[in-house]
DNA sequence: GGCTTTGCTGACCCGTCGGTCATTAATGCT
DNA sequence: AGCATTAATGACCGACGGGTCAGCAAAGCC
């Protein structure tokens, strides 16, 4: 080592804020904003500290832009699904939803959702932009097929087409699962994915049996969940002392 | 009042635990773990910062008992469950579901749950109280259920038995949403329990047809979600400079 | 009332970390 | 080469907050 082959200290104006939103989103993902440390990150980019303030003028801000870069090719992905393909509505449901397992089992999706999850009280606008970008969407390319699954007489009218959320269900369980209790009790991927497609066309085959009663002979409908008037009761009692929001 | 009512600076040694344990978890669940400050505990406890360290060493391990001052009840409510009631399965199992969405739409169960997977990687213990006190208690309860039905004739054997946690699922979805987005998209309360039933029940019917078979006439069985011999990739690279953990 | 015990207080200590800026040196221009 | 420009550096600053402790006063005892 003649020159000093350690620290060149080069200027890639080009190269750097790429490399910073990555090494961002890694300690992002692995710690969680708040123990996420600047100068980690910098390292990390194999940079000096102050390096990643000349792009990104806060922690918070540099925060935003990495999960936003994740964000971003959902939406890329969202369009092309929202592209009727060939085949029938059951056809593309069920290769949804396989598809769905496999990103959520093989990507690190799931750690993006729960950082947003996770953060989400303190940044607001990710949240608004993670719901626009994968949850609506996510519903919408499901009502659509739901929509013409019904059109051509595949499935059924159901409850399932006032809450598509429902078909995302089991996929963003095995997301939180996986990522939490993956250890101590592994997701059973295929009976998951068995079972998704058993409830999904149940509720949707057009020749299935109406969900039973209750023992009371009233249908789910009946069931008072909330009465209309009430609003559910605050979990715990709000701050007593209002204190300043970092 | 003739004594001094603005601070009496009272000695009540037994009471204290709890109203710090309850102001600690009021904190905890607006705040998160980070952000949270031991001072403002303290003033909502009504009682002096150094006093809550006098009957919690750590700022951790208030976080932990409060947390698991909130499990403990779950215990309680799973072990009445555990007890077979009269009744066919399928009412059971109705009765359970609803039972779920109420528990998760009126409670603070969700503000738990995110905290929990929240501060997972940072508590581990606390992780594995709740997979044992919630999810795998969750699990047992469906199970139980599930094999009686089936038993009985009333369910046919399914994908779900061996993933019961397809059953929780659409509590949780709700409950995670609830959380995050009701104000920009409200839950379709009813909706969402009709169709968790017809999904619930579609799948389980004895008399129910069989999901569609892939467009290459395959089962889902064969779908090949991940290969035996390959792990999945990590999703992120590991940390290059190992540094402390708090 | 006088003395002891001890629950309780809050000013203080100090490590940590987001953010700054004077300095350094790589690059571009002529 | 010499100069100007500016990306990059890392020592430094100041706020913040977890945790401490010497002292105070309420309860108990005589």
């Amino acid at each position: 080592m003649t020159d000093g082959s350690a620290k060149p200290r080069r200027r890639r104006k080009e190269a750097r804020p790429g490399e910073i939103l990555e090494a961002g989103l890694a300690e992002f993902t692995e710690r969680g904003f708040g123990p996420a440390r600047m100068e980690d990150i910098a390292r990390r980019a194999g940079v000096a500290k102050g390096t990643v303030f000349r792009y990104f003028p806060t922690k918070e801000a540099l925060f935003e832009a990495a999960v936003q870069s994740r964000l971003a090719p959902v939406l890329a992905g969202a369009e092309a699904a929202l592209a009727d393909p060939p085949g029938t509505a059951t056809e593309m449901l069920r290769a949804l939803i396989i598809e769905a397992h496999r990103g959520v089992m093989d990507s690190d999706m799931p750690l993006i959702m729960r950082m947003v999850l996770t953060e989400g009280p303190r940044f607001p606008q990710l949240l608004e932009a993670y719901h626009r970008l994968s949850m609506a969407r996510g519903q919408e390319v499901i009502q659509r097929v739901l929509a013409r699954g019904v059109a051509a007489g595949e499935f059924r009218d159901s409850a399932l087409l006032r809450a598509p959320m429902l078909i995302m269900a089991p996929a963003l369980m095995a997301a939180m699962w996986r990522l939490n209790f993956e250890r101590l009790d592994p997701v059973p991927r295929q009976a998951l994915l068995e079972g998704h497609l058993e409830m999904v066309f149940g509720a949707l085959a057009s020749d299935a049996p109406r969900p039973p009663a209750g023992p009371d002979g009233s249908a789910a409908k009946e069931q008072d969940l909330s009465p209309p008037g009430s609003p559910a009761p605050r979990c715990l009692p709000p701050r007593s002392s209002p204190r300043r929001r970092s």
